[in-house]
Parts: structure tokens; C-alpha cells; sequence
DNA sequence: CTCTTGATTGCACACGTGTACGGACGAAGA
DNA sequence: TCTTCGTCCGTACACGTGTGCAATCAAGAG
């Protein structure tokens, strides 16, 4: 036994002499420390009631002294749970997704996950580099925002045997679980406030990508008009990419229509934000001239000039329910399958009476 | 030999027979179908140089059509190395934030790194528990944007003993590396190019948790106005917290002043948001009767009504910039001690000749 | 005083990978 | 034929943690 603890130390000093500094201390020194086992150690520091409450807490007290932290890496070898997961992303820079992830984020911490975060720029090679990524790090389960993606490599996911949570995508397949916004009810809202202030032609200016998002908004603008004895009007509808610079191309097409729509619903805010700059450069005013309607009600909404008329999601709260049904698919319970949360409608000043 | 292959697959067959689609493969199934050791497998997927061609070759197909993924978790047990980082923010959903965050991850990825993103939310209570999640991570290395958070948790980062990388936080440790903008003669660009359009009542609206970024920026509207001769009015120097919330009251206190200031050099982009939101619900006109600037230059200065001026940061650039050197750093290398990267003053339509 | 029981603790594994070392084998040279 | 050398592969570790099981010990019951 002697000869044995001997050896140990000797193994341990050969290397460690040199760069003592450069390793961070292992359950083991503590377990030297404290003149116990390892085990032992292990099983304190779980604050297990199998050890002796003293011994606990002078294993306790003289781990903190020496700074320990236990490694997740080991622990998760073992465990065969790293209580980590992989977060995908089309990009951060979009303030739809930040906040997303923000809610993600924030639950994880709270529930001891650490998130991978991972940007896909709808980019197919670095999606799959991606995927292999979150494969190897043997993540518990994966969140994805941003729609299109999930169809072109979620067969992938699948082979990594966790749980998956879509966030604003909806895409069919049994293993997979989603959390959506009302597109069909907040886009129908932003229409009939609209056909409510009086106007007729009313636009919309779409996203060319065709989410699903995209149809059930449509689908929820045509609905207001019908109920509203408006007949559809084809070049009425046209589209954009989401962003702001192709709102801009994809607006002026209805700008220079011979009866121009005297209001536009757009698919998103950072359309919204391309129209009504459009609007603006072709000498027209916002909402005199045409009323604009946003979606997603980005922190900037309130900021615009004018103030921007939009319908709420709740992004932040959106990623905190993916995040926690997450927690409970990878415990193994089960989850419904689509969490559905309420879209509203904020009434700002991009919108007023036809004139 | 022979009962020894045995006992291994009855030891791996009595918990894999009821769940073995729940297990990945492992190394050793890999060698267990090729008929050969799992160190033949390890080097064949490292394209060492060891292994037979051919071996190698049959190995790499069959590990292939396995669906075989090597675990990060236990190669970086073994070699001390996750290749992962950590990534702490004040919180994603700060535009500036997340532009960082995505050159970051972009760069980290094309060097088969894995990030861990945290939001701090400026909270010391998370910021502990993310740290301490990083270290017990393994992270090889860290980068922090957003300021004030370094002062308080650094020592603790140090701890660690990995690399530390900030942007846009000037600490001074010996053991910190930075990437900076150039605060002060960005700012100084933007106030001489008022003072240029005739200004001389020209305000400064400050961030008040007192950042180094905002001293420089502070010292930068100073050299300009000194360089002009215009006096120091302690008066036109109000304070924020760099959100357009805090800006609108803030500048309140210029607006009502008995001789307000006829232009207002802002901390950043959404300090200005608010101010021109503030100056418009006062019946004020951007630029007519107030111009403003901004800096940071986010997505939406340009869609601001009207434009914003502002000073360019490369956001983005800077994050890779972070992640570059710190790899370097990883690696053993020794790199700069501060990145100092140009600021690049913008003029659009916020800004406009005295009245 | 002996047996039983419960409370602690240590031992021996396992997790999946990387690597130093040695052994087997064939080819080439003496 | 024997030695030598290079190629290729397997054996035996190690990394740091968690956990089933046995061992130890003290205390109480009989």
C-alpha cells in the first residue's frame, strides 16, 4: 500500500514537477489532500447522505481551497450525459434569433446546460459541419431557429438519437417537436386592424423562401380580406427575402403600380424597415400616403419614424419554452408536440385611416 | 483470445441488447467489424502514417457506413484539450453583441472549434456560474465582450489558466489580450465633422457605468472641440446606459436646457435611437434643429429616419479578429497584447450645417 | 459475549479515446 | 543461414470521474 501511494506520487510528480501550475487538480489530489479515497471525494462532493457529514464537509472545504471544479468532460464520459446541447442558427446578427437564443440560453444556464452555439448562414457544407460537430460533442439535444434548414439535414440530427426542438419551423417528422407563433391568427389581426381603418388594397410583401411561417401568413392576410368581401389581387402580393435591402426592390414593384395599395403587411419587421425606407425615398409618407404593417415586433419597432405598427412574438419567452421542453424530452419524458404560443398585434403610428 | 472476444461482446451484449440503438458506436465496434485493435482504428481515422494504406482505407469505409463518430468528450479527456472556448456577452441580444458573436463563431468553427455562448446579463450571481461552468468545461480558451463584466471576474477567469481574449474592454493584467476600436479618434472624427458643419453647443450623451470606451470617446469630443477652441460646458454632457430607454431621458435634460445644443455626439447607435425619438416627441426636427451621431453603426442606422451618421465599428471583423489570436494564443504562440482596429466616421443624414 | 444491523469507506471496475512500447513478419544484406 | 531493419499492428496503459460491491467498524439486541 505504501509502496503503492509511492508510486502514485511519483507518477504524478515526474510530470507534474515541471508544470505543476499547468493542471488544474483532480478529484484525486483532493482525495490526497483529504486522506481519503477518491470515491469518497466523489461521493462528498454530490453531497451523497453515504458519507459521514464531517468527513463531507472538511472534503468540501479543503476542495474549495484548492479551487477545484470538477471535470465535466470526465464526468460526461462516464455519465454518458454531458447536460450540454447544440443551438443552430441561420445567424446571430438577426435580431429575431439573438433573442431566441437568449431565451435559450438563460433556461439552459438555469438548468446547469452549457449551449453550443453554432451559426449555419444557410450554408449546406457548414451545416453539415455543424451537425458533425454537435455529433461529436455528444450534445443531449439540439434546438434549431430559422426554418429552412431543418428540411435539408434534420435526417442528420435524427441519426444522432436526441431529442430535437424546432423553434418557428414546422417540419413533419414524428421525432421532431416544435414551439410556433399564431402566424395565421397575428397576420389575420395586422389585416382586419387594416380593412378596419378603411383601406382596400392592401398588399403584402412576403418572403420569396417560402417558410412555412411565410404560408400560414399569407394564408392569415387573405383570410382578413375575404372576410372583408376583398377580392384576392394577385399583383398585390409580392416578395422579399426577410431582410431589409430586397423589401426595398420588392416594394417598389407595388410603388409603381398604377392604383398603388394605400397599405402593406409586411412578413417581418426588417421588411418593414426596407418598405418603409422605399416608401420614404419615392417622396411618399408613412402612414399618410401608405399605412405599414410589421411582424416579429423587434426592439427597434418602437424606435422607427414612425413608431411601427407590428404584431408581437415572444421570442425571448419562444427559445425559454424550447429550451424547457427540451429539458424534459431529454429526461425522457414525454412533451406535446407543438407548443403554439399567442401572437399580438401592436398598434403603433406606421398605420392610420385611408386617406 | 478467444474467450475474451466473447466476454467482451456478452459484456457489451447484455446492456446493448435491450438498448443498443441508444447507444453511438464505438471505437471499439468499429475495430470489432474490421477485425482489427481500436489503436489501429484511432491512428487509420488520423490518417497516420503508421497504418497500412489499404487497412486504413477499409477502416475509414466501415466506420463510415457505421455512422461512426468519434467522442469528443473522451478524445479530449485524454488529450487535455477540448478545443472548445468560451464565449461570455453581456447578453445576444445586443445588436453589437451579436455581430461580435458571429465573426467569433464563424472563425472558431473553421478551426474545428466549439463555442460555449453565455449571456452575463451583467448579473455577478450568473457571471460566477458561467465561469465556473467554463472551467468545469475544460474550455481551452475565453473571450469576453462587453466591459465592465472583465473588471469583476477576471481574477477568477485567471484561475483557469487559459487564455483570455477581450473586445472592446481594456483590463489592465498582464494575462489579458484585447481587441479594441479606436475610440477616441473615432469620436474625435465625429465631432470635428460637426464642428466642421459650423456647430459649437455641441452635447455629448455618455454611457454612466463609466466603460473605457466611453472615457475615450469623451476624450476624443474634447481634443475635437479644444482643437477648435471651443470651450469644455460640463452642462452638455449627459449620461445613459448605451440603451435608448435611458437615452430618451437623458437628453431631455439637453433639450430643456435654456440654450440647448444644436447637435448631440451619442455613446452608440442606440443611445442615439432614443435621442432622435425624444427630440421628435419634443416637436424638434434630426437634423433641422438638432443633428445627431451615433456610433457602432449597426444594421439599422441606415434605415433610421432620417440615416444615421455614425462611426463605423467592424463588428464582425473584430470578432474573428478575437478568435484568430486567440487560437494563436491556444496554441502556445505569443501574440499581440492589443488589436487595435480603425474606426470609420460615416455620414449620412443625421447630421447637417447649423441652421 | 456473540450475532445482527447500519453506517462509512475503499476497491475495482467502466466510460471512449490516444499513444508509448514491444512483437511479429518479411525483405534485404552479409 | 543469420542478422538487421523497416513496416505494421496489438498490448498496456492513461485521462478524471461515477458507481456496484465488499469490507470494516461500532453499536445495539439477544
Amino acid at each position: 500500500m505504501l509502496d503503492k501511494e509511492a508510486g502514485k506520487a511519483a507518477g504524478a510528480a515526474q510530470p507534474a514537477g515541471q508544470k505543476r501550475a499547468l493542471r488544474q487538480p483532480s478529484i484525486k489530489d483532493i482525495a490526497r489532500l483529504a486522506r481519503v479515497s477518491h470515491p469518497t471525494v466523489s461521493r462528498a462532493l454530490q453531497n451523497s447522505p453515504l458519507v459521514n457529514a464531517q468527513t463531507a464537509a472538511k472534503i468540501r472545504k479543503i476542495a474549495d481551497e484548492a479551487g477545484y471544479r470538477a471535470s465535466a468532460v470526465a464526468r460526461g464520459l462516464v455519465t454518458r450525459r454531458t447536460r450540454t446541447i447544440g443551438l443552430v442558427v441561420t445567424t446571430v446578427a438577426d435580431p429575431f434569433a439573438s433573442e431566441v437564443v437568449c431565451g435559450v440560453e438563460e433556461t439552459a444556464n438555469d438548468h446547469g446546460y452549457s449551449v453550443f452555439l453554432a451559426d449555419s448562414n444557410a450554408d449546406p457544407v457548414r451545416e453539415k459541419k455543424v451537425v458533425q460537430a454537435f455529433a461529436e460533442r455528444r450534445v443531449d439535444g439540439i434546438i434549431v431557429t430559422s426554418s429552412r434548414v431543418g428540411a435539408l439535414y434534420l435526417p442528420l440530427l435524427a441519426e444522432m438519437m436526441v431529442p430535437i426542438m424546432l423553434v418557428n419551423d414546422q417540419y413533419p417528422g414524428a421525432f421532431v417537436h416544435s414551439v410556433m407563433i399564431s402566424n395565421f391568427e397575428g397576420m389575420r389581426a395586422a389585416s382586419e386592424h387594416l380593412v378596419g381603418l378603411g383601406h382596400r388594397r392592401i398588399a403584402y410583401l412576403g418572403d420569396k423562401f417560402g417558410y412555412a411561417s411565410d404560408t400560414e401568413r399569407v394564408a392569415g392576410y387573405r383570410a382578413a380580406l375575404d372576410a372583408a368581401g376583398i377580392p384576392a389581387m394577385p399583383e398585390l402580393i409580392v416578395h422579399g427575402d426577410g431582410k431589409p435591402e430586397a423589401a426595398m426592390t420588392a416594394i417598389e414593384k407595388l410603388l409603381t403600380l398604377a392604383d398603388p395599395p394605400t397599405a402593406v403587411c409586411c412578413y417581418n419587421d426588417m421588411s418593414a424597415l426596407g418598405a418603409m425606407r422605399q416608401i420614404r425615398a419615392r417622396g411618399l409618407r408613412v402612414p399618410e400616403d401608405i399605412s405599414v404593417a410589421g411582424f416579429d415586433d423587434l426592439f427597434f419597432a418602437s424606435y422607427t419614424q414612425p413608431p411601427l405598427t407590428t404584431v408581437r412574438q415572444p421570442m425571448r419567452r419562444m427559445g425559454q419554452l424550447a429550451m424547457e421542453n427540451l429539458i424534459k424530452l431529454m429526461s425522457g419524458e414525454e412533451s406535446v408536440e407543438q407548443i403554439k404560443v399567442d401572437a399580438e398585434l401592436i398598434v403603433r403610428e406606421s398605420t392610420t385611416m385611408r386617406s
